[in-house]
DNA sequence: GAAAGTAACGAAAACGTTTTCGTGTTAAAA
DNA sequence: TTTTAACACGAAAACGTTTTCGTTACTTTC
């Protein structure tokens, strides 16, 4: 087991000064040829590679971003890390992952035991539980102390930062639209609580897309579920509840859901009710997610680009990150990623 | 913007030295109850915390671990990173990603970016590539430099270092004679070219039980699929590929498939086909994705406790790191994850 | 009152780099 | 021959810690 080898030790053995190896290394017009050639063909030999942490320490920059998610057993975030992770190695940069797990305290943590400098900068979406409590002091003080923050998806309009959103006032709308033209008449929504900012906003293009075709909105045809708790837990309790919607209004025949699951349970309960899908029943969900692909009838959904949305983080960050000489300007850009209907089976 | 503030600046603010400052905060005997309350309130209101890479520079390791997987948008790979980063965090370790997309080269870049001093051990899993290519040497010389590694799920003998595995052979055996109990009496295997080592044992574990149970293998019945690009791009073409499988078959009455898509695809085509799964087809996958529980009918699975491997490669990993001492002795151990047959819709 | 001990602190090295600023040697110019 | 310039290299500081080893000044002890 040979340790790494290290400036000091080549300069030892070539009996140099560390600094000639240095300038050597990087082809200082300092250094003869002679030498250069020397130390070139030495570090060759034993494959030197600067050390990145003495490199770090010394450049107060590491060259690394993190990124706090809720989850990531979560099709959404995997494939916006595979963004970020994209265009991060792309521009020399590493990423480093904190899970939340829609904890406020394990995001408060995790953003504590890597802002002492580990990154130079953040890329998250808050959790749930932050998104209720309306504690944001973490964020703030973590950019007082000259760490940017670019936030994605569930963001906040009390932080100012740089902000990648999709556009889920307008993709809802859209969806809803398409299910009126359609031909359907009433119009179910499966959504989550008004703190998730997302779930408002969808909620909204919902009841525009109503407006906009003079459809009043109803009351019993809106189910908001509580999601504090995960959904994988009490899967045959909102089954329950989709159900109850489906037979107090035997008249439905459009649903759109805010998520994929809330999307393939509808359709669940609607086969189980006897009802064909896309015949009696259209629906389309939210998330360009796997289980839309693979479902029988596969499911039209609003995709949100993910990935896109992953790279477009990484890049504002990094930006930011090299620009530098600001600091006082202080300008912040919130990118709206626009969404797709992605027609599938599930709708005529 | 104020900047992080650092023990020197602490220290000409209280007009003492940094060690006294240093030493104050660690609660050093070395220094008077005064001075420790002064220093300590005084870094309190500041809310020092310790420079991270001056800490990794100094100590010689940066509590990060690093981890390489083939791609993150997959339910097992980021089902093992969160159990990666429980364990991780738990021990006070950060994670870093790196993804190598199924490519040797990229497995290597990723390898040496992290390997200089920014990380302490690896965990990964190996692209197809490397498989197919059987070039280990960035492993070996990872490992030499005195940096361990804990690979998992995809292995090879040929590299000695800690594994974590699923019991391929035995879940394949399980599953096929679960099928055969059921009452199957030709059972057709979808699997993977024989270089992905567990497709490989997947086959055996088919045929192990066929011949328990002197069921003579038929070559039609196999499908090997090459896998050298993803599945997504020619999903269609596996789909002929599925489909002339069952047509030269007609008395074809089981599946087993090695992983989800395979036989999420092979139920579509039965579907297709007229057939009713499970009383005409049975079907088995592999791996506890999210496709499985959500599908119609929901798939019967070998799971393979992806969560569990991730918990125990973090468990090896820094056991190792923190044990120190050996380094001579180098006993490496291999652990095995036995798997379950979770019984859904797919099968009587 | 001298020797010894103790309490409280500081200087400096070390981790591995890069970079600024000497310094000594040699070659060219005066 | 003396001054100047170019060349090739080394010493040292800096990044932010921790830790070892002094070094004071004061208190015991005999």
């Amino acid at each position: 087991m040979k340790r790494k080898i290290t400036l000091k030790q080549i300069a030892r053995e070539l009996d140099v000064s560390i600094s000639t190896v240095s300038k050597a290394l990087r082809n200082s017009a300092e250094i003869s040829d002679d030498t250069k050639q020397k130390v070139q063909a030495f570090a060759k030999l034993y494959n030197y590679r600067p050390n990145n942490i003495a490199l770090s320490l010394k450049n107060r920059r590491t060259n690394t971003i993190g990124i706090i998610i809720p989850e990531i057993v979560h099709h959404f975030f995997s494939k916006v890390i595979s963004g970020v992770e994209l265009v991060a190695n792309k521009r020399g940069y590493n990423v480093i992952i904190g899970l939340s797990n829609e904890s406020f305290s394990k995001e408060v943590i995790n953003m504590e035991m890597l802002a002492n400098g580990s990154i130079d900068g953040f890329i998250l979406s808050m959790s749930k539980e932050t998104l209720k409590l309306q504690d944001y002091h973490h964020f703030n003080e973590t950019m007082t102390q000259g760490m940017p923050i670019v936030m994605f998806d569930r963001v906040v309009s009390d932080v100012k930062c740089d902000k990648v959103i999709v556009d889920d006032f307008n993709g809802a709308k859209k969806a809803v639209g398409k299910l009126i033209e359609n031909g359907c008449k009433s119009i179910a929504l499966i959504t989550t609580k008004d703190y998730v900012s997302v779930g408002k906003l969808r909620t909204q293009g919902y009841l525009e897309a109503l407006e906009e075709h003079q459809m009043p909105p109803k009351a019993e045809l809106i189910l908001k579920i509580d999601e504090s708790l995960d959904y994988e837990a009490h899967l045959e309790a909102l089954e329950k509840e989709i159900e109850q919607l489906f037979q107090s209004n035997p008249k439905l025949d459009g649903v759109f859901a805010v998520n994929e699951i809330y999307a393939l349970l509808a359709m669940k309960v609607a086969r189980k009710l006897g009802l064909d899908v896309p015949n009696d029943v259209q629906v389309i969900g939210f998330t360009d997610g796997v289980l839309s692909k693979h479902a029988t009838p596969s499911l039209t959904t609003v995709s949100q680009h993910a990935q896109q949305m992953g790279e477009k983080a990484a890049e504002l960050l990094i930006d930011k990150l090299e620009s530098e000489f600001n600091s006082a300007d202080e300008v912040f850009q919130t990118v709206v990623i626009t969404t797709d209907l992605v027609k599938r089976e599930s709708t005529k």
